[in-house]
Order: structure tokens, then sequence, then C-alpha cells
DNA sequence: TCAAAAGTGTTCTTGATACACCCATGC
DNA sequence: GCATGGGTGTATCAAGAACACTTTTGA
């Protein structure tokens, strides 16, 4: 089967910066390629578009096929379209940011097929194409995102301590927080709901436990409520 | 000269939302449709994104051909990729959002061909394909925006006065703003350089104008300054 | 009893809000 | 001299920033 145009068309694909945090830093999903170009280095996960799929269809499909993996939160963010960007032919490539909770997933986590691997955002390999230059627009994306949005959650197990919050909010801005006021203006946000459990883990006091109160915080947005930590 | 592809592939086209502002009210830039589908509605400007060109130039493109504006701001904002968005076939777009200062353009302000024209956003007439939509998101992506960065200064004269800045801004939030606070908040953040000179408008005391000094913005930016009104 | 992370309040400073009158001009 | 929009200051309140010690547990 093959298709005739008028004009030739540019390329269309589908490319997902997957974020992961492993309860210190935040890393990035890549995948090793087996194919020309660029075959044997790393890249994002991603591939074209069927005629019949949305772009968010397009883009859990490749993550399925490329790494198993399942986001929970996924977002578009940008279309990278510079003409050289692949040597092959013209491709414009839309771009999508994605959460995913590595806890959940022993499978994910465990994707370390030699060819799916997660990486720390701090220490990167080089990548293929322009997949540099994306995740690096996601990261900003994100820190900015996570500003205003709840996100953050879609990373943490559905029960966290705030240390663990605290921690990965550190991860994401880049700069330490203080203890106290993070935890005031982070529960007077007040959709943080405090489970009646803790966790302990090792030689000192139990934490408490919380999870995202995702119906509370879908009232709050309601009545015209905002948040900017 | 056609093209032949292996698997069928989505088309690839840009939107413009086109803002502009006429002193009162924000407006958005539309074209009548010559063909069909959707002969004689009204439709964003917008195109086939050609092979050689990137997403932005195709815009610029566009916007040219078709409304012969010069468009101060663009920015790409989101892909548009439901299925059956276009009726003729599977077609992608990649919308922008663009602001115009109608002030210098007596040929784009003069775009009353009857195949483009300027209507309030807050009296849209029924819009072609999906229009409606990217429209709304473009609005959205626009009120949000000029909280934190310095946009709105395209869509007025190179010389303005506070009141019309006032008015701009009071348009975009759709919420009217206290005088004082206003002028205080925006001239602290350091970036508007007073000029020498006044404009007269009536019997009553002439307004100072101002500039918006770009330098002096980037220079703070680089310091790490953002704002937030 | 010691080490290690959890948990908790107050003071101070800064920025946001609310609010009312005089000024310069053209007619 | 009056109507019209331009221009200005202060007092109050709320939110953010800085900062250090006690609690609970396992080893």
């Amino acid at each position: 089967m093959s298709f005739t145009y008028e004009f030739p068309r540019p390329a269309l694909t589908v490319d997902a910066v997957v974020f992961g945090f492993d309860g210190s830093g935040l890393q990035i999903l890549l995948i090793r390629r087996g194919l020309e170009p660029f075959a044997g280095q790393w890249a994002l996960p991603g591939g074209f578009v069927h005629a019949g799929e949305t772009l968010e269809a397009a883009v859990r499909r490749e993550l399925e096929e490329e790494t198993s993996v399942h986001a929970v939160y996924l977002e578009q963010f940008h279309a990278f379209s510079a003409i050289d960007r692949d040597p092959r032919e013209r491709v414009v490539s839309v771009a999508f940011w994605a959460l995913v909770r590595k806890s959940d997933h022993r499978a994910a986590a465990a994707t370390d097929a030699a060819d799916a691997q997660w990486f720390p955002i701090t220490d990167l390999p080089p990548l293929a194409f322009d997949h540099a230059d994306i995740a690096a627009a996601a990261v900003t994306q994100l820190r900015e995102r996570i500003r205003s949005q709840p996100v953050g959650f879609s990373l943490l197990p559905e029960k966290f301590t705030l240390t663990e919050l605290q921690t990965l909010y550190e991860a994401i801005a880049g700069e330490s927080l203080d203890k106290r006021n993070f935890r005031k203006r982070i529960l007077a946000l007040g959709f943080l709901t405090a489970l009646a459990e803790s966790r302990s883990s090792g030689a000192h006091r139990p934490a408490q436990l919380f999870r995202f109160n995702l119906t509370q915080y879908q009232r709050l947005v309601r009545r015209g409520f905002h948040f900017d930590l």
C-alpha cells in the first residue's frame, strides 16, 4: 500500500520526555537506537504518527511499545521543526513531557533491558537528533509548571511523606527549601489529606503519610483557587 | 510533481490567532473562506506547511499572503490533532498566537477587503473547523502570559500612555484595575522609560508617554528577575 | 543512650490592597 | 470657569522569609 500526494509533506512524529523520581533526583527515560541514523546512541522514545490516531494516542502507543511504561501525566509542550533536525528527511516532531510513578512500575523501573534506561537529568548522555534541546525545554516547562499546578504528585507513590514531597520539589527547582515554610505552605493549600498511617524507615521517628486529594483540588479550582509556590 | 509514501501521513498545517488592540478591547483577525469546506465562513488565517520551511516561517508566510499583516510577536502554543477536525482528510495543525500593532499597520487596520476582518474576542462569529477551540485556547494562553512576560507592548504603539497600557491589561484580564496601584507596580518593574514627550487628546491634561525598554528588560532577566502582576 | 529523621511557632520584613484629591488643559 | 482625563501618597493587612529546638524511633 502506498500513497501519492501533490506536494512533499513534512513527516510528523512525536517524542516524549518521560520524567521519573528515584527519591533523590529527577530522571529521564531514554532508549538506545538500534537503527541508523544515530545507531547505538541514546534518544527520546517516540515515532511516527499514524493516520488514524491523535498525537496523544501516538505518544502513548510509542511509550508502550518502546519502554512499556504507563504515563500518569502527559502533556504536549512544543513542536520542533528545524529543517535539518532529521538527516533523512523533513520531520516535524511534537514533543510531550510525561510523568511516571516509578514506584508503581516494577516493570518500568526494571526496564534495564539495555535498550531503555533512566538517566539523571543532571547527567544525560549525548542524544540523537535535537533531542538534547527537547529534553532541556521539557525540564524548563516542568520547573514552571510545578509552581502552579499539582503535577508533582504523579511522580510520587500514592502515599508519600512531606519530606519526600519536599525532596521532589527541591530536585525540580534545583534549590533547597526551608522545611517549616514548605510544610506550612503546602498544607495551607488544602489539597493534601493526612492519612491514619505512618511509615517508619530506620532508626528514627516514623513519618506521617499523605495523599493528594484530587476532588478537593478540583473543588478549590472551581472556586477560582490558584497557587504559586 | 507528485510524491509517494509507504504509509498515509497526516497533513500538517499552521493556524494563527492574531490579536490586535483598538484602544478599548482585544480583537482577533479572521479571514472569510472562499473554498469548501466551510466556504463563506470565517476562519483563522493559516495553511499547509511546505517541505522546506519551519512552522514559524509557514505562519509568517500565510499571514503575509492572506492578511498582509506583520506580527510583532509570534508564539507557538498547541498542536490540534482530533481525527475528524478537517472533513477532507487527516490534518494536524500547529497553532500560534500573534500580536500585531494595529496602529503601525494602516494596511492591516484597513484589511476590510471583506475577506479579512477584525472581530472583538467577546463577539466572534461562528468559525470553521475547530477554530473556535483554537481561538479560545489562545485567549487563555495570552491571559496567562501577560502576567509574567512583557508581551502586551507588542499590541500598543511604540509610544504609549500608562492609561492606554492599563486599558490593555484590563481588556486582557477582563477586570478593572486600580489606577494608582497599577502605575506603582508597572513602574516598579523598571523596564518602562518615560519619554520627554507627552500627548494631549482633548480638553484635559496631556499624558506622559512611555516606551518599553527591551535592553533594560533583558538586563533584568539576566539577573534572575521575573514578575507576576 | 545515641544517632537520625520527623515535627513544630514566632518574629520580622515585604509586597498587595484600599482609598480620595489636586493638576493641566481645551473649550 | 468648568468639564475631562492625568497624576499622586499613605495606612492597613497578609503573605513570605528567616530561624532552632524537641520528639520518636531502632539499633
